[in-house]
Order: structure tokens, then C-alpha cells, then sequence
RNA sequence: GGCGCUGUGGCCCAACUGGGAGAGGCGGCGGUCUGAGGGGCCGCAGGUUGCAGGUUCGACUCCUGUCAGCGCCA
């Protein structure tokens, strides 16, 4: 296993002077970190504002193209990083540079996602400010990261805890907050416009009454219903062990906290969310406009989860209960309907007693319908929305003690309460066709429900669903024994079915076609400290106001105690109180908000920490605008859409997987709401998108399956051994945990950052996960000694080189591996390119002297994947600029190729013979070559030819019959 | 359970997208140099492309099924 002393490495073993070694290497990177931070070499221009270039030195930068390239941004952590963490920033900065060698003007920087629950809870526990402790891990991130050479332009670098740019994620909240969703124009429009039709009558009030006679806190509440950001009493999950409320993708799929693992409740809160539902549509069909990995768009669209189907009411007593139903076709065999627990319509629609003819397993053993339906919800209560579908399998309910009357049947149908069906979805209550639905099988087989066949069976089964053992649920059939008063679907496919079947409730108003989602409105508050507060106060009556932008931005208080207020993991029963409610001298105000100096009361809630990573990439572009967001010139220049990307955004954005849909959603519909709102022009923020893989490493574990410290282990006859005792070596993430982390400071000590940068860039593909081998590392290594001895004698230091002309073999290797690796490069196959330049690199190292004329374009070609030897090796090749902004080589087509390839010739697939001929044959001439040549001719003999394919230059297949 | 991604020398991975199974690295073996248990240079070996079918003149590549690993959703 690798040391981590460097006087013990690989590295280190040397008498040569001037040979490249670790130490060597650490001299060099040091010295050039610093020349481009005095340099500012990374630091991309502005078309206007603060980093506009001064106009004695600045061309039109608008004329030049324009290449933004960004990486997730990290959460600081305490901790450090360890290798695999630098991945994706490395992969970005060799694009960055590769891009700045062509001609681009690059936007690369990085910032911090700084607020966030490790901060407050590292506060809670240690009595350390989350800012100081926040703070100190950005300096400590800053400086191993800096350590690799990564090409950013600092002064772009943005912290989410900023109150200089958390001004602007509260503004932005105001921007959501003051909009409403216009159906008709399919965008966001200010709310002043929609209380203008209020009050001109345009639009009538829900309730009728006129606008001018609602009081402030009703008109607040009508405009609630429209706001893209409101506040409203809704089921939450409550996390009593956490202190505060989770979103759903914040809650595990056994109905836990991520964090924590504490237990999580359905609770009714009055919490603040966001109407990114209002966007279902448009977060879907412009996935369209995206260079996107086709596995991303599909998870988007499925936690989307867009369809279509129908509303259908259902007459139950004088009540109307609708529900909605992607399978509106299969209503003739809908034989019970079901009710969420929370329905508002149950407690109406209970009768006193159960009736007569009521089955025992319906009633939840209990003596009155009343009884039975709050025995059952109290239960359904415990429970998350995760849970309650995990639990699917055993299916529970009671009967309401009500009928509906199935509208095209007449028949009357059983209703249920179940936690099957969820409140959130759809309208909360479905018509269940057990025939056809497995769950409502499911359930009608446990509570002895009737069944009935709507669609004909194609797999052989009869038409009696009672002697199924699951429903018969296809798309890919014809309707059967649905014939009612005025329609029947008989012999119509499904399709077919579903629009006749709607149009025919529609004519009779009771149902319409509608689309829904799995989507729903963003949980928005969170009961924490260490995040954005609300701009929003309270007046004495209650009513909310927004702040106007002058009084942002809102700073995160001082308090005395950080923690969340926590209650018993288990209780289920206590509510949520926020941190910041503890400094009254902050929540109580007095303000002049137009009409004189009132008492206020503030918002306490906080911000969740996916909001200062909505719109980080906006900020990239203008960092230092005071005035505005960002300045409409430079994201129009940065950002706006154009020939290759329609809708606009980053030009490549590269991070993990795991953030597949949240804050890839939340970001695309934070970004169109500023787009309707006109504050910018592009529609979408992030262009292209690429997933980078995960670095994994072994993990070794002794007989009781603990991991032991991986740097410990040693390979013995194949097998492993870490104190005298055999171990087992899995592949694992790599982390403190599994005892397996190795930091990029150690390997930057034992080899240098060049070496690190290389080694992972050729580990593999981008995209997908590897193990990382400690002993493969030498090998990058000694590709940038043998690059340095090609160039410098290790003797005494002097340039190599020779100014002899190539020869034609060694242009054409440079030729063609120029022509490969700048396809490499631009398309993120580093590994790929890594590898041809090594091949370039053994090639001089066989030929015996470096041609100058080599040397200097594979030092270009080189330098951005190792940066540090490249300019050193520029240096020192008579060079006095940086190589940052030197143009990449280019390729002569006509050296691009061998002079002569190999063409093979086959007899029926089978390899015959082979002849050397130029690249440039024709299909014709090749044919004859090939039918002439006396091993061919051998092969072939008397059997007849009866097909020749050929594939100039390098293939011909001769069929005989 | 559903969807997606990935299976190629001992290991990490290439293969111009249907055309000779091998570019690069690690490890192994042999030779050689050296300030000699470390490194340089030169060379070598290693295969039923997870498995079973199919399409095709031709399949690592496309299709069907299946197994394994990973990811997302249930």
C-alpha cells in the first residue's frame, strides 16, 4: 500500500538532479497556483458591470464566444475531502481549459452551498457559531482544493450564507411570492395584475362578493389561492425527533427522517409552499430542449408523474364525491369506491348504524360506522404517505357505512375509508375496479368485495375475476359488458373507450377530462436556525406583508441557543416551534411599510437549504450587482439561449446522480418563474447536463464483517491480510466509516496534484463508478517523468529537444493523436484522451529525441489535464506567456491517418488474407485487389462468389456460395 | 416488483457505433542498465466479450430471454 511519507514513496527514489519527482512536482505546482492567482489567468470577462474589462484593454467580449461551465456545489464539511470528492471538479476544470484553448471565453468557478443541518447541529453540540465553524470549512476546502490547480475564477465564488446573496434568494422568494400562475398565457404574472381583475371586476371572487368589500386579511386569503408562494395549513411530515418538518423526499421509504432516522407523523400545519406544480407541464415537455442523460429526464418525468385521465362524481346520499381516475374507461366495472381517511366528506356521508346486510370484516370491529372510521383514521394518523403505501400489501379499511351510485351503471357501491388512497393525490378518494387495478384486487379479495370484468382477457384466463389471481390490467385490449343508459364502450379499445366515456360524463356534467400529477406543491419552511429567513412580517391582525427590497436582505438573528426545539421522537401529538421565535427582540418590529411606523411581528420560519442552490448559476454571472440579480446583458451573454440551446442555460453542468430530480426541479422552476417574470432571458438553467460517477474504493473487513484501515492491508498470495488476520476486500464508498478514505492531499505529497488530476481523468469513463487502485497510481506518474525526460535532460536541467524536423511516422502519431484527443476532450472522454497522449509520449520515448515541433503541441495537448508540467514545460520550451489562453493544436487531415492500412479479407466473416493498401482506395479498386490476391484466390477456389461486400479501406468480405 | 445503467485478459478499461477482439494503465514474467531489493529501458504472455437463443455475409456492438452488480422508483 501506498505511503503517505514522501521520502519513502516511489516518487522519491531518485539520484538524478533535475528529475521529475514529487518534490519536484510540488515546487512547480506551488509556484504556478501562485502566478495565476497574481495573474488573475482564470478570470473571465463581462460584456458589462464591475468585471467588464477596462476599455483601454477590452475588445467587444460579447464577440467572443462564450463557454459556462459549472460543477455542483459543495456543502463545506468539516471533515476534508477525500479523492473521490475532487472528481467532477477535475473533470470540469480540464473542460474549462480545453475550451479556453479554442477560443472560448470560460466562465469556471466554484462556490458554497453553506447553510444546512451539519452546520447547526455541529453548533448544537459544540456551542460554535454555525457561520465560524461554516466559514473555517470553506477556507479549509478552499485551500486542498487550490492545491489541485483548478483553473476558477475566484472572484465569482459565491457562499450561500452571504447575506450579500442570500439578499437575493429573498428576493427572488418575493419575486414567487408576489406571482400568480396565469393558466390562460401559460406563465407567472405579477399578483398586481390579478388583484387589478379583482377589483375591476374582471375576475370574479370565489365567494362572490365584490373585491373592495373583503377585508385585507380575506383578500390575503383569495390571493392565497393564487400565489406561487403561500402559506397555508397542509399535511406535512412532522419529525418531533428533528423538530421540524421534512419534504416527502426528505422522508425514507420506511417513513423516517434521512437525517437522523427519527420516526415521522402526518401532521396539519400551517407551513409555507411553493406552486412548482403549477409548472408540471412545462418542467416536462422542455426536458425536450435539454442535453440531458435520457436515464435524468426519466426520473423527472416520472416524479412528475403527469396523467391523464378523468374526474367522475360519484352521488353518495345528497353528497357529491369526486374522484379521479387514469382509467376512466373501466367505470362500468368500478363495484366500490374508496375514500383517503382524511376525506372531508366522511364524516357527512356515516349513517348512524351499519347497515343490515353489512359483513363483519367490514366494520374494524366496531359497533357504529362513526366508531369504526375514527378507530381507523387515529391509526392511518401514525403513519407517512411512504409508509401507507409500503404497508399496501396488507390491506387495510373500514366501510363508511355509505353508498355511492355508480353513474353509468346506476348500481349502488360500498364505500370505504383505506390508506391505500392518499388525500395528496388526485382528489383523495378513487372508484376502485378491482378486476382491473391490482391493488383494488388486492383489497376486494381481503374484504370479500364484488368484481367485475370490463376488459377482455387476452392471456386465456375466464371473465370471472373471482377465480383471477391478480387483475388483468393492460392498455393492450377491448372493453366488454359496458353498455349503460345513452353509451357503451363494447368492442372499443381502451383508448377508444377512455375518450368516449369522458365525453359522455361531460355531457352530462358529471366529469371532464383532466390531467394529474404525482408532483406536488414544495414543502418551502423549515423550523430551523441555520438557513434564509423569510422576508415576510405580520401585522397586529395577523395579515401577512411582504418586505419591500429595500429592507432586505432579512439577517439570520443572533439567538442564545441554536437548536431546533425537539420533542419525543415518538410523539406524534406535539408541533413544531422555530429557533428563531426565541429572540424577541428580533421577531417583534416596528416598521414603515407605507402606512407609518406599525408593530410587526416576524416570520420565524427558515428557508430549506435546497434554496441557495436554486439559482447559484445566475449569480456566477454578475457576483458583485448590487443593483440587480444580474445584470440582463451578461446573462443574455452567459446564459441566453441561442442556435445549440434553445431554451438556454449553463453549457455544461456536471455533478452526482442523487441530485437527479430535487434541486434539478427546484432550480428549473425557480428559473422559469424568473423567466415569465422577464428578469432573464434563458428558460432553463442548466443546457447540458452530465452525471459524473462515483469513485469508490476497498473495503477490507475482518471475520466479524467490521472494516479495518484499508491503508493497512497487505496483499499475500492473493489474498489480504491486515494484522497477521485474512480480510475480505468488497468494492464501497469511500469515507471515514468504511475506514477507506485517501485524501488528495496525500497523493498531491507522494506524486503531486499532475499526477492525481491524471490518474483519475484515466481511471475510466466519467460517467460511471470505479474502484480507486493506490498501487495504479504510479503508473500516471511515470507518464509525466518520461513527458519531462522527453523535454529536459534529468541531468542538468536543460531543454532536449532537438530542432531536426520530424519524421513523417512521428508527425503522423502527433497528428493523429491531436485529431483524437481534442475529439476526446470536447466530448469528456478523458480517459480516452489520456491514453493517446501516453501513446504519443512511448513514441518519443522509443524514437530516442523530441523534435520541437512535437514536443511543443504535446505539451498543449497535455496541459489541460496536468497543468502545472505543462506550463513549466512551456517555460521552459522559450515561452514567456502562459499556456492558458495558447491555441490547441490542430490536426492536418492529411497526417491524421496512416499512410497505409491493413485491409482484411474475408471469406464469410472468416479472415483470409490481409494487404496493405492506402487509405484512400476506392470500393472498386479494393475488390479487384482483394479477388486478385492468390491467398483469396486459394480460398475461394472453384466455389462461386456470390456477394462481395466491401468497406474501403479496411474491409472485404467475399461470400461464396 | 417496475424502470434504468454496467458486465471484454488477474485488475481498471479501449475498440472509429455492425467490420481484424486490444489503445492506455496496474499487476505478472523474461532480458538489460544503474549509485542495486528501488527505479529506468526493451520485450513477452494472458480470451468461449456474464450465460442462452435470434437477426446478419459479418455481432463486444442490434433484438429476445436469463444471471450478477449498481442506481432510481415502489
Amino acid at each position: 500500500m501506498s505511503e503517505t511519507t514522501p521520502a519513502s514513496g516511489p516518487a522519491e527514489a531518485t539520484t538524478e538532479p533535475f528529475r521529475y519527482t514529487a518534490a519536484l512536482a510540488a515546487d512547480i505546482e506551488s509556484r504556478w497556483q501562485d502566478t495565476w492567482e497574481k495573474e488573475g489567468t482564470f478570470n473571465a470577462p463581462n460584456p458589462v458591470g464591475p468585471l467588464a474589462p477596462q476599455a483601454a484593454t477590452g475588445g467587444a467580449v460579447s464577440e467572443k464566444p462564450h463557454s459556462f461551465i459549472m460543477d455542483m456545489f459543495p456543502y463545506p464539511s468539516g471533515v476534508g475531502l477525500h479523492v473521490g470528492h475532487p472528481l467532477g471538479y477535475i473533470a470540469t476544470d480540464v473542460y474549462a481549459r480545453y475550451q479556453r484553448m479554442t477560443g472560448h471565453n470560460v466562465l469556471h468557478t466554484l462556490g458554497y452551498d453553506a447553510f444546512g443541518l451539519p452546520a447547526e447541529q455541529h453548533a448544537v453540540a459544540t456551542g460554535v457559531h454555525p457561520r465560524v465553524s461554516t466559514d473555517a470549512a470553506i477556507a479549509n476546502m478552499r485551500g486542498q482544493l487550490r492545491r489541485l490547480g483548478l483553473g476558477h475564477d475566484s472572484r465569482r465564488s459565491i457562499s450561500t450564507i452571504d447575506p450579500e446573496y442570500y439578499r437575493w434568494t429573498q428576493w427572488i422568494f418575493l419575486q414567487i411570492f408576489d406571482s400568480w400562475y396565469d393558466t390562460d398565457a401559460d406563465k407567472a404574472r405579477p399578483i398586481a395584475e390579478l388583484i387589478a381583475q379583482f377589483a375591476a371586476g374582471e375576475r370574479a371572487v370565489p365567494d362572490g362578493r365584490a373585491w373592495a368589500a373583503l377585508s385585507a386579511a380575506e383578500r390575503e386569503e383569495v390571493l392565497g389561492e393564487y400565489r406561487l408562494a403561500y402559506s397555508k395549513e397542509v399535511p406535512v411530515n412532522w419529525c418531533p425527533g428533528l423538530g421540524t418538518v421534512l419534504a416527502n423526499e426528505e422522508v425514507t421509504a420506511d417513513g423516517r427522517s434521512e437525517r437522523g432516522n427519527f420516526p415521522v407523523f402526518k401532521s396539519k400545519l400551517r407551513q409555507w409552499m411553493m406552486r412548482i406544480t403549477a409548472y408540471g407541464d412545462r418542467l416536462i415537455s422542455d426536458l425536450d430542449l435539454l442535453d440531458w442523460p435520457e436515464a435524468i429526464k426519466l426520473q423527472q418525468r416520472n416524479w412528475i408523474g403527469r396523467s391523464e385521465g378523468a374526474r367522475v362524481d360519484f352521488p353518495v346520499g345528497d353528497h357529491t364525491v369526486t374522484v379521479f381516475t387514469t382509467r376512466p374507461d373501466t367505470l362500468f366495472g368500478a363495484t366500490y369506491m374508496v375514500l383517503a381517511p382524511e376525506h372531508e366528506l366522511v364524516d357527512a356521508i356515516v349513517p348512524a348504524a351499519w347497515p343490515s346486510e353489512t359483513l363483519n370484516d367490514w366494520k374494524g370491529e366496531a359497533h357504529t360506522p362513526a366508531e369504526a372510521v375514527a378507530a381507523y383514521r387515529a391509526a392511518a394518523a401514525a403513519k407517512s404517505d411512504v409508509e401507507r403505501q409500503m404497508d399496501a400489501k396488507v390491506k387495510t379499511g373500514v366501510f363508511t357505512g355509505a353508498y355511492a351510485t355508480n353513474p353509468v351503471t346506476g348500481k349502488p357501491i360500498p364505500v370505504f375509508i383505506a390508506d391505500y388512497v392518499l388525500m395528496g393525490y388526485g382528489t383523495g378518494a378513487i372508484m376502485a375496479v378491482p378486476a382491473h387495478d391490482h391493488r383494488d384486487f388486492a383489497f376486494a379479495r381481503a374484504f370479500n368485495l364484488p368484481m367485475q370484468c370490463v376488459v377482455q382477457p387476452t392471456d386465456g384466463r375466464g371473465t370471472d375475476p373471482h377465480e383471477w389471481d391478480d387483475a388483468f390490467d393492460t392498455y393492450d385490449s377491448v372493453l366488454v359488458n359496458s353498455v349503460g343508459d345513452g353509451v357503451s364502450l363494447d368492442g372499443l379499445t381502451v383508448t377508444d373507450a377512455k375518450r368516449t366515456v369522458t365525453e359522455w360524463l361531460a355531457g352530462r356534467g358529471i366529469g371532464e377530462g383532466t390531467v394529474n400529477y404525482r408532483l406536488r406543491d414544495w414543502l418551502f419552511s423549515r423550523q430551523r436556525y441555520w438557513g434564509e429567513p423569510f422576508p415576510i412580517v405580520y401585522d397586529e391582525d395577523g395579515v401577512m406583508h411582504a418586505l419591500p427590497e429595500s429592507m432586505l436582505p432579512v439577517e439570520v438573528p443572533e439567538v442564545d441557543d441554536y437548536s431546533p426545539i425537539t420533542f419525543d421522537p415518538e410523539d406524534a401529538t406535539s408541533s413544531p416551534r422555530t429557533p428563531l421565535s426565541r429572540n424577541e427582540a428580533w421577531v417583534n418590529v416596528e416598521l414603515d411599510l407605507g402606512d407609518g411606523v406599525k408593530r410587526y411581528r416576524r416570520e420565524t420560519n427558515t428557508m430549506p437549504n435546497w434554496a441557495g442552490s436554486c439559482w447559484y448559476e445566475l449569480r456566477y454571472v454578475d457576483p458583485d450587482n448590487r443593483a440587480k440579480l444580474v445584470d440582463p446583458a451578461n446573462e443574455a451573454y452567459w446564459l441566453g439561449p441561442n442556435a445549440e440551446k434553445k431554451a438556454g442555460g449553463v453549457d455544461l453542468y456536471v455533478g452526482g446522480q442523487e441530485h437527479a430530480v430535487l434541486h434539478l426541479l427546484y432550480a428549473r422552476f425557480w428559473h422559469k418563474v424568473l423567466h415569465d417574470l422577464g428578469h432573464v432571458s434563458s428558460v432553463e438553467p442548466f443546457h447540458r447536463l452530465f452525471n459524473q460517477g462515483m469513485i469508490t474504493a476497498y473495503v477490507y473487513r475482518d471475520e466479524r464483517g467490521f472494516p479495518v484501515p484499508a491503508a493497512e492491508v497487505e496483499e499475500v498470495d492473493g489474498g489480504y491480510v491486515w494484522q497477521g488476520q485474512p480480510v475480505t476486500r468488497e468494492a464501497g464508498k469511500m469515507g471515514k466509516s468504511l475506514k477507506n478514505a485517501v485524501s488528495p492531499d496525500s497523493i498531491c505529497e507522494e506524486y503531486g496534484a499532475d499526477t492525481l488530476r491524471l490518474y483519475e481523468m484515466s481511471m475510466g469513463p466519467l460517467d460511471v463508478s470505479r474502484p480507486w487502485e493506490p498501487r495504479a497510481v504510479v503508473g500516471s506518474f511515470r507518464f509525466l517523468q518520461r513527458l519531462w525526460r522527453n523535454i529536459v535532460s534529468e541531468k542538468t536541467g536543460e531543454v532536449v529537444v532537438t530542432d531536426e524536423p520530424a519524421d513523417e511516422a512521428t508527425l503522423r502519431a502527433l497528428h493523429k493523436a491531436i485529431d483524437g484527443i481534442r475529439g476526446d476532450l470536447a466530448g469528456l472522454r478523458f480517459n480516452t484522451a489520456v491514453a493517446k497522449a501516453i501513446e504519443l509520449n512511448n513514441h518519443l520515448v522509443k524514437r530516442g529525441s523530441t523534435p520541437r515541433e512535437v514536443a511543443e503541441p504535446l505539451v498543449l495537448m497535455v496541459a489541460p489535464l496536468a497543468p502545472h508540467i505543462a506550463e513549466e514545460l512551456w517555460r521552459k520550451l522559450g515561452h514567456t506567456d502562459s499556456l492558458a489562453y495558447a491555441d490547441f493544436p490542430v490536426a492536418d487531415p492529411a497526417l491524421a491517418v496512416d499512410e497505409a492500412v491493413v485491409c482484411v479479407v474475408q471469406i464469410k466473416g472468416k479472415v483470409k488474407a490481409r494487404l496493405e493498401v492506402p487509405p484512400t482506395i476506392g470500393d472498386a479498386e479494393l475488390e479487384q485487389l482483394a479477388l486478385a490476391d492468390p491467398a483469396v484466390v486459394a480460398a475461394i477456389g472453384d466455389a462461386p462468389v456470390r456477394k462481395v461486400i466491401v468497406r474501403a479501406p479496411k474491409l472485404v468480405n467475399i461470400v461464396t456460395g
